[in-house]
DNA sequence: TCGATACTTCGGCCGGCGTCGAAGTGTCCG
DNA sequence: CGGACACTTCGACGCCGGCCGAAGTATCGA
């Protein structure tokens, strides 16, 4: 009736319009099967529809239904190819936001998988995989804290790259883009490990680097890589491992 | 039937399972109100029931059952006092997750204020305020871009502090906390300049001092604050303002 | 001891959303 | 040209969850 009161109201309907497009966006991964495409697509790859369906168990239109969610609210980004409708996150924004809801999602149960592949499948992904554009698992931490041992990181004040660092990278073959505003390196903590490995522009180099060199390859379609006897060796020589648990065949 | 299908329906119930997980925390602020609540936490301190009950426009049973989900959620933490209920962020991660969100959601239309008051109190906002635990708003990107000019901060290889950086906070009498698991250093996208200020724990750091040195003071019980004559010499002085915006009374 | 205040519990209402299968459209390939 | 395949649309079903007000419990202050 008064001023105040009108006053009030209108604050709280602000509020509440903040709120509504915060929970929109919340609200794209507070469902199982979208929450299992976004995941699934966090290997920074594109899915097609069916397979994502698959993948999480759902009927065909199900998955349509939640992808056009997906793409709508600007998570994913999509591209028709004949009859085919292949989707992939939207970009490393959305990437590190599910990445940060993973991560700090409680650690499930994960009841001992009874069959054999289920197994292999796992201690596979627990070795080696890719997060979004950068390497993760015991090959991904590994890699981080032998740089920062190496003297090539800085934790402490940073995290950054030190000049011995971007030094390492040159000899890689892998130069900074000057002023980018994504941070050159990030901390993104490991699922497995629970131990932080290296993400931002410079994970995303090295592990393109490591695709490229041979270093690495996919396992099937999985988010799982191998170590190559070429990748052995390299990591070995430049990152002075010596009878490193991730050189063991 | 056969062992194929029933290794595949185990996986797809695998992968609903990590969905249903990560749904859980993505659902705890895919609604307006709970998100309402997290954004006006993201002030770093400690709000009754009430307070937000009136904040979001709800009733004050409906807070209630929010504030038992946040909790129960991990998102929360409480502190009863007497008849009061205290509830606060859990942790700098919860905080970080709710800005992530924030930072990603859609930017809002918001149809220019049409009362005195909340001209005055947005207005306060945009100028200075806390995110969490550090300083956003123009001071925010004030003090942080200062910073990288001063060559106090690294954003090429970092983001980082410098040794220069280092000696600036001792200065202050700040020291760098060793070992730390939390980044010393971290970007954060404000709201209303769109460009990152300073976060981790050098952003909430300075925050402290801020406070403790009388630089800065809360506007009422909101997340603005104000910058005090002392604050003005001491950002003049010490990052060599002259004539900024920020200085201006 | 008594009233005021802060929070909680309960019951009931209602809307929204996830699910499926069946039928429809578009694309590829033989 | 016709069959196979990938995806989409539609309708129906069911359930979950948010909302409120009223009544109940706990705490504070006089």
């Amino acid at each position: 009736m008064t001023e105040n009161v009108r006053e009030r109201t209108a604050a709280a309907d602000e509020v509440r319009a903040e709120g509504r497009t915060v929970a929109a966006l919340a609200g794209l991964l507070a469902d199982a099967t979208r929450a299992a495409f976004c995941l699934a697509l966090l290997d920074g790859r594109a899915w097609t529809a069916n397979e994502l369906a698959r993948h999480a168990g759902v009927a065909a239109s199900t998955a349509t239904a939640h992808l056009n969610t997906l793409t709508e609210g600007g998570l994913l980004a999509e591209e028709r190819q004949g009859r085919h409708r292949y989707v992939r996150l939207a970009g490393p924004e959305a990437a590190e936001l599910v990445e940060h809801l993973a991560a700090l999602a409680p650690r499930q149960h994960t009841p001992a998988p009874r069959t054999l592949s289920a197994t292999t499948r796992r201690s596979a992904m627990a070795r080696a995989r890719t997060c979004y554009d950068h390497l993760a698992g015991l090959l991904g931490v590994t890699i981080t804290e032998a740089m920062a041992e190496r003297g090539l990181l800085d934790w402490e004040r940073g995290p950054a790259l030190t000049p011995a660092g971007v030094d390492w990278l040159g000899a890689l073959g892998i130069t900074l883009p000057p002023g980018s505003k994504r941070p050159a390196v990030r901390p993104c903590l490991d699922f497995t490990e629970r131990r932080p490995h290296l993400a931002g522009t410079v994970g995303a180099a090295i592990c393109r680097h490591a695709f490229e060199a041979g270093w690495i390859v996919r396992i099937g379609t999985t988010r799982a890589v191998s170590l190559t006897p070429e990748g052995r060796q390299a990591l070995a020589s430049r990152l002075d491992l010596r009878h490193h648990a991730i050189l063991a065949p």
